[in-house]
RNA sequence: UGGUGUGUAGCUCAGCGGGAGAGCAUCCCCUUGACACGGGGAAGGUCGUAGGUUCAAUCCCUAUCACACCAACCA
């Protein structure tokens, strides 16, 4: 039994009321769950997500991404793909432990003095508690992920994943362990990736400083930012073609401080221009130095030390902190007359990202993945198109890094994450790298062997997330069904730490038959930066963090969604306001709203054809097509054009295009024009009601089908509340396996049949518009109350649209609150001033005498005639052009030729309603 | 330094070869039986600047300015 209407409906649009319900009874239901295998016929469509972070609370950027996948999982869902949104979270392992870290530095503790059992314990447990939070945030914004598959980046199935790969890959040769120059963070104490450090603009100072010739009174000067590294200096460079130091050429060099000598060497690297023009080397503290070192067979020496103090090495100032150790010598060299000049400039330091300290360029060992091998098909799988990315510009982006790239540094000094599955043997000194704990070394057998202490790099667990996820290295149905995945939605940002990485891994890994790789996805998306209202980055730091939790609270997850959706086919921004969501609100207040004009007309009719789920209204349409006013033909015909755009835009994630499409049929077309329109003859009863009722259900199921992707609660509340008669068959939109955007498509019915193409509804009702629209305008210029009531004279150009008018008369009359209609009264000209003209078949005309303000109409009619005859010269001007006429399409030649004519009858006519005008006293 | 992107109505953005559109904000009218989170109307733009191609340019090309981001070896 159906509830009495207003028990239906609440009286607007509330979504905190249903939504928490509904995404509970999607999971009762299990709406989201992908099967093993496909049904015969059946094709899979998958989307692993990219794991959150488990240090925090999700931000709009997540917002933004989740909303995308679920409109795109959704949407392949209602299509009748096996759909599976593959939900997880990554360790994190830098970040995740320093928050911990910091946490117990709260609480008076530390990591040091827990040792590490007991940290990762602590760790595990922010863990699930953060993991579970976010799988909260998730569902709150409708996330129609597949939780039985749920997966952690160090779950017990992932870990063996990340051990089979680390084990192959050094098997194969492509993991080493050896001394490298990398970065290296002081105070997080670990070797940090390359991408994590930010080149950052600082203030330094450039020190010149005098390198005294040995055995002679001649010096060279150096220019330097970092003045304590000179103790660690192993030559000085020029240009080999600056003349100003050619007589240097051969000479040795003092270390300022020191004893030491060291050679000048000479190398095109050296810019004469910056500084002196002379170069300090130090091979073992600074990038290029190092490979110049290389280049030219210079030792190394370390002055610094991993703890950020200066070693032994550094002789008196041995154990100072890298700041102190800079300012005492410089105290040092000034005292000695060494020091020159200090200039200020601004220059770039490493920052590392996470840490917020300078990154050190450091010699360490540490374990390096081979690149080469696994960036050449990575690069030709884009370049072939075996994937694609959009925006397109990003492969460039791809590209530049791939073909630059460097051997990965994927050792991390850290104790959250996967340890490193290599085994040190302590009498022999070999390395045992082992998939299961090994017992002894595999090379002396001694029993004293000891696990490496380091953990891999998080990216390169992630790396593996598309397999490793689906059950890798096993060989499970889920594997074999979903991957590769069908599309990646990330943000640019994580082009290099993460696609490319995916890629690699995935098209080294996963192999068909004959020995190719298959890449993870063919699709990769790449959506834009959420940014606050003026633009500027979000962070905590600035204050302007828009709390994505907080404005689905008060305005419902779908406003949001809606709001994102709209915005996102932006390039590389999204401005989010808090106003545009407010505005996404009232556009579901819009949609619940219409339903339940549905709702109160529903109510008065005795049963009905709606069965089940499109079936009667459907039905009952095809059937009944020709007989259908012109309204509810014009309407399907709008709603036709609505979903091949919709579709267009989801096919191409533009998915601003949908919601546009959305938005605009729903408010302008169903509501503002349909519904006005439905209301006569829902009020009239008759043939006339039913066939408009059955045309409204089916048009509003429709668009809530339309709409479930990107509003999923509101479409779903409203859809639940739809007059069905079996209420325990009551089909859910988030579950529904039918092929939904498919069997709305009219398209596929009528686009065989020539009358639809024929039947000019469209054109018919863009005339009908046009009357209704030039007597609204006419009302609104003068001011005129609806209440004030006058005739409308038409004078229709053709019989067959005088037919048709005749049968929309009453619809003219109430949606212009004109009084009558008179037809071609011989008295137009006489007793009417023309008004308005509509677009090709109707002449209107509107007494003005006792309406009108004599001024306003004048000024009115002016403001016409100016534009008209505006208009009619530009044409004329175009149609006189010889190059036009000759060059341009026929086509456009008679369209433009047309406009000439009508234009010309226009200023014609309304010349004469000014003249007739002026003459009234 | 190089690369990429953006510059269109007061704001946020669509459009991208035939004389510009939406939403919000503004102004005016309307509490009409889905909706005031509403309805109707109006006002508002030499489409960053300068050249070029074309019968025709907001849209293509070149240059230039501004802003943003990315990649970088200027100590």
């Amino acid at each position: 039994m159906r509830k009495p209407v207003g028990d239906v409906l609440g009286k607007s649009y509330e979504p905190k009321v249903f939504e928490a319900d509904l995404y509970s009874y999607w999971e009762k239901e299990e709406c989201f769950k992908a099967a093993d295998e496909n049904a015969p016929g059946q094709e899979s469509f998958c989307i692993v997500i990219p794991p959150p972070n488990v240090t925090g609370v999700l931000h709009m950027g997540h917002a933004l991404t989740n909303t995308i996948q679920d409109i795109l999982t959704r949407w392949k869902r209602m299509q009748g793909f096996n759909t599976l949104w593959l939900p997880g979270t990554d360790h994190a392992g830098i970040a995740t432990q320093s928050q911990v870290e910091k946490k117990l530095a709260k609480e008076g503790r530390s990591r040091k003095e827990l040792g590490r059992k007991a940290f990762l314990q602590e760790v595990w447990a922010w863990k699930e508690e953060h993991a579970s939070f976010i799988k909260q945030q998730l569902q709150r914004l409708g996330s129609s992920l597949d939780w039985s598959r749920e997966r952690f980046t160090m779950d017990e199935g992932f870990s063996a994943a990340v051990r089979e790969v680390f084990v192959r890959l050094y098997e194969d040769g492509l993991i080493y362990r050896g001394e490298r120059m990398i970065n290296w963070s002081v105070a997080l104490q670990t070797a940090i990736s390359d991408l994590e450090v930010i080149p950052t603009e600082r203030k330094s100072q450039l020190w010149h400083i005098k390198y005294p010739v040995s055995g002679g009174s001649d010096y060279i000067v150096i220019a330097t930012t970092r003045p304590e590294t000179l103790l660690g200096d192993t030559a000085v460079a020029v240009h080999p073609e600056d003349e100003r130091y050619k007589k240097l050429h051969g000479k040795k060099f003092k270390v300022p401080l020191s004893d030491r000598e060291i050679p000048l060497i000479l190398d095109e690297y050296v810019d004469r221009e910056f500084g002196s023009g002379g170069l300090k080397v130090t091979p073992s503290h600074d990038f290029n130095d190092y490979e110049l070192g290389k280049k030219h067979g210079l030792p190394l020496m370390t002055v610094i030390g991993l703890d950020g103090k200066m070693t032994a090495a550094a002789g008196a100032y041995a154990g100072l902190k890298i700041a102190e150790a800079r300012s005492m010598v410089i105290q040092d060299l000034t005292d000695q007359g060494l020091l020159v000049k200090t200039e200020e400039i601004v220059n770039k330091v490493g920052i590392c990202q996470r840490s917020g300290t300078v990154a050190e360029p450091m010699i360490s060992k540490q374990w390096f993945v081979k690149i080469e091998k696994l960036a050449k098909p990575a690069i030709e799988a884009v370049e072939t198109g075996a994937i694609t990315f959009t925006p397109e510009n990003w492969k460039k982006t791809y590209f530049e890094w791939m073909y630059n790239i460097k051997d990965w540094c994927i050792s991390r000094q850290l104790w959250w994450g996967h340890q490193i599955p290599a085994w040190h043997c302590v009498d022999c000194s070999e390395i045992t790298v082992a998939r299961v704990t090994p017992q002894a070394c595999s090379k002396c057998g001694s029993k004293g062997i000891k696990q490496d202490e380091d953990v891999l790099d998080t990216w390169f667990s992630s790396g593996l997330w598309p397999f490793g996820t689906l059950g890798w290295p096993e060989k499970t149905h889920a594997l074999k069904t979903f991957y590769p995945t069908s599309i990646l939605e990330t943000g640019f940002d994580i082009i290099f730490f993460w696609v490319a990485r995916m890629i690699m891994m995935g098209l080294y890994f996963m192999k068909e038959e004959n020995g190719k790789g298959i890449p993870p996805f063919s699709k990769v998306y790449l959506h834009a930066m959420v940014r606050d209202e003026k633009g500027e980055k979000m962070s905590k730091t600035k204050g302007n963090v828009i709390d994505p939790l907080g404005l689905i609270e008060d305005d419902g997850a779908d406003s949001l969604r809606f709001t994102l959706a709209s915005m996102s086919g932006q390039g590389r921004d999204i401005k989010l306001s808090v106003d545009r969501v407010e505005d996404y609100r009232a556009f579901c207040n819009k949609l619940w709203n219409a339903v339940k004009f549905f709702h109160y007309q529903w109510d008065e009719e005795q049963g009905g054809p709606t069965d089940e789920p499109l079936g009667g209204s459907e039905k009952y349409l095809k059937d009944n097509y020709s007989k259908l006013s012109i309204e509810n033909q014009w309407i399907l015909s709008r709603l036709q054009n609505a979903t091949l755009e919709v579709e267009k835009g989801l096919e191409n994630f533009e998915l601003n295009r949908s919601s546009q499409a959305l938005h605009t049929f729903t408010w302008n077309e169903l509501c503002d024009w349909y519904i006005e329109f439905a209301k006569l003859p829902l009020r009239e009863g008759s043939k006339a009601r039913k066939q408009t009722l059955i045309t409204l259900h089916y048009v509003l199921e429709s668009t809530l089908n339309l709409l479930h992707p990107f509003i999923p609660f509101v479409t779903e509340q409203l859809w639940l509340s739809l007059p069905w008669k079996k209420a325990q068959t009551i089909p859910t939109r988030a579950r529904d396996k039918k092929p939904a955007l498919e069997t709305l498509m009219f398209q596929k019915f009528y686009q065989s049949s020539e009358a639809w193409r024929n039947l000019g509804v469209e054109a018919d009702i863009y005339e009908l518009k046009g009357i209704i629209e030039n007597v609204r305008n006419f009302r609104g210029e003068n001011n005129l109350s609806p209440k004030i009531e006058f005739p409308l004279y038409l004078k229709i150009n053709s019989q067959e649209w005088l037919q048709k008018i005749k049968v929309l008369e009453k619809q003219i009359l109430t949606l212009t609150r004109c009084s009558k209609i008179i037809y071609d009264s011989p008295d137009i000209t006489q007793e009417a001033s023309k008004s308005a003209l509509t677009g090709c078949a109707t002449e209107l005309y509107i007494v003005l005498e006792g309406l009108v303000n004599k001024e306003e109409e004048l000024k009115r009619i002016t403001k016409e005639f100016t534009k008209a005859k505006q208009d009619l010269e530009f044409v004329t001007n175009k149609l006189s052009r010889p190059d036009f006429i000759a060059k341009a399409p026929p086509q456009l030649v008679a369209k433009e030729t047309q406009k000439q004519t009508e234009l010309t009858g226009q200023v014609k006519d309304l010349e004469a309603a000014l003249a007739k005008l002026q003459k009234r006293s």
